[in-house]
DNA sequence: CCCCGAACTTGAACGCGTTCAAGTCGACTG
DNA sequence: CAGTCGACTTGAACGCGTTCAAGTTCGGGG
């Protein structure tokens, strides 16, 4: 999953035009490099929360954090891939702050519902700015594109905690979109990231009801996968889903 | 929510219908003007089909075009500007091939396929850049968004088109969802597109499998909001769209 | 014929993301 | 201790989108 890109020689050698960059410049790190990344990457949250992403320059944030503009693009190959920091970090506290959510409930709907909501709860805070996480998420030439292989790892976390979800349930889910399932929530979860980053309500009040509303439509769908009548219409979503959305899974 | 952003000089006696609309930089326009204003949009577009949206420079649009590039700002406030000219134009040309293809048929689903594979047709050839209005159709910040109020106008022409294919067909529409569907219909063409802006494959072939394969689930969807078991369902589902993805249309 | 003002035109200048040649520093080697 | 190596650090410079003060052009009113 990591690309080495290692090289003996020093760091000259930028012609080879990368499309496959690695997320952060740094593989080899001292403690003192891990602190002074860690640094950088807090204060250009604490401005980007402030200012906004947009607002935000590299040359504010080094200037915050007592280091040059150069030392800032030494850990991070670029101003977007703070983003994909960030995104990490909301990810883990996400994962943990759901599962914790989801533990008391045994219906599917409130089991999503508790995932959703856990996810809004660690976001919220930056809502303004994730548009930005957004944009990049929609961008296919983007390696920060939360479909690309280097968002894999973390976007597996999160597909993961929508597995619980479900697998934590009473829910019968028919086997044959047991499956992908995850993957098709992780999707239902992405729309809603969707909506919020429009959201303009406060507290995000208005992506909040739309999870409660959504999640019993979403758990009732499920369940009439079990009808004879609607099986083929499923079979032929399932197909097309793993057909199209998941080509890589091998 | 209106931004004047007015360069505040008398305008044209322009029938308006209240839609303060400030897509390009004049309102005041000569013969002149308009022949360069075509001029600058035309050269811009062959730059991005040649050499992508990102590597065509303000500068070498406005040195292909022979004009200064101050001058490339007078008549379009902004380089993604020049992106939502390049939407109005494929939407007109989509509207025109979408409704020809469709005529000949009657059933809803090859109706919505001929609509969507018409707008393959005609973007076609700027697949490559088209990622560039995909990440601006989804950033809220924009004006270019084509969910904004700006870009109404070009939104309602393709919606009106969705209407059509529905209209024109045999199919029989429940009556609750019927109104909201043509905005349901873009929905599933936006989709449609966020998969082709990420499609390599030659010709869009996969875009257009998946074009073949959604448009008679999409179409047995909607014709199975006439039984009664999932009535409530659709219900649910009409009430959630109106509440949440139509909110403005009193 | 001159003059006015609105439409148009210009290119230098600004701010920003990003790059890179030229360092500094500290641990380790001989 | 001098020397070496690689991790780290710097800030000037580059290219790009964008702005703007200062023009130029041109139709029409006096």
């Amino acid at each position: 999953m990591g690309e080495p890109r290692d090289s003996g020689t020093g760091r000259t050698g930028s012609d080879d035009d990368g499309v496959a960059v690695a997320r952060d410049r740094v593989e080899n790190t001292t403690a003192r490099g891990d602190e002074r990344k860690a640094l950088i990457l807090d204060t250009a949250l604490r401005l980007f929360e402030r200012d906004g992403y947009e607002k935000t320059t590299m040359r504010a944030i080094a200037k915050e954090a007592g280091v040059s503009v150069g030392n800032a693009y030494y850990y991070f190959a670029s101003k977007d891939h703070l983003i994909q920091a960030f995104y990490d970090e909301v990810s883990d506290r996400h994962v943990e702050q759901a599962l914790a959510a989801m533990r008391p409930h045994r219906g599917l709907a409130p089991r999503l519902s508790a995932d959703l909501h856990a996810w809004i709860d660690v976001a919220e805070p930056y809502r303004e700015f994730a548009a930005q996480f957004v944009k990049n998420a929609v961008d296919p030439n983007s390696p920060l594109s939360p479909f690309s292989p280097e968002s894999k790892p973390t976007r597996d976390k999160v597909i993961d905690v929508h597995r619980r979800a479900v697998l934590g349930s009473t829910a019968k889910i028919d086997r044959e979109i047991a499956e992908s399932l995850p993957e098709l929530l992780w999707m239902h979860h992405m729309a809603i990231v969707l909506f919020w980053v429009y959201d303009r309500s406060a507290d995000a009040r208005r992506t909040r009801e739309l999870i409660d509303r959504t999640t019993p439509i979403v758990a009732r769908v499920i369940g009439l996968s079990r009808f004879k009548m609607v099986r083929p219409l499923f079979r032929e979503g399932e197909k097309l889903i793993r057909d199209f959305l998941l080509p890589d899974e091998q």
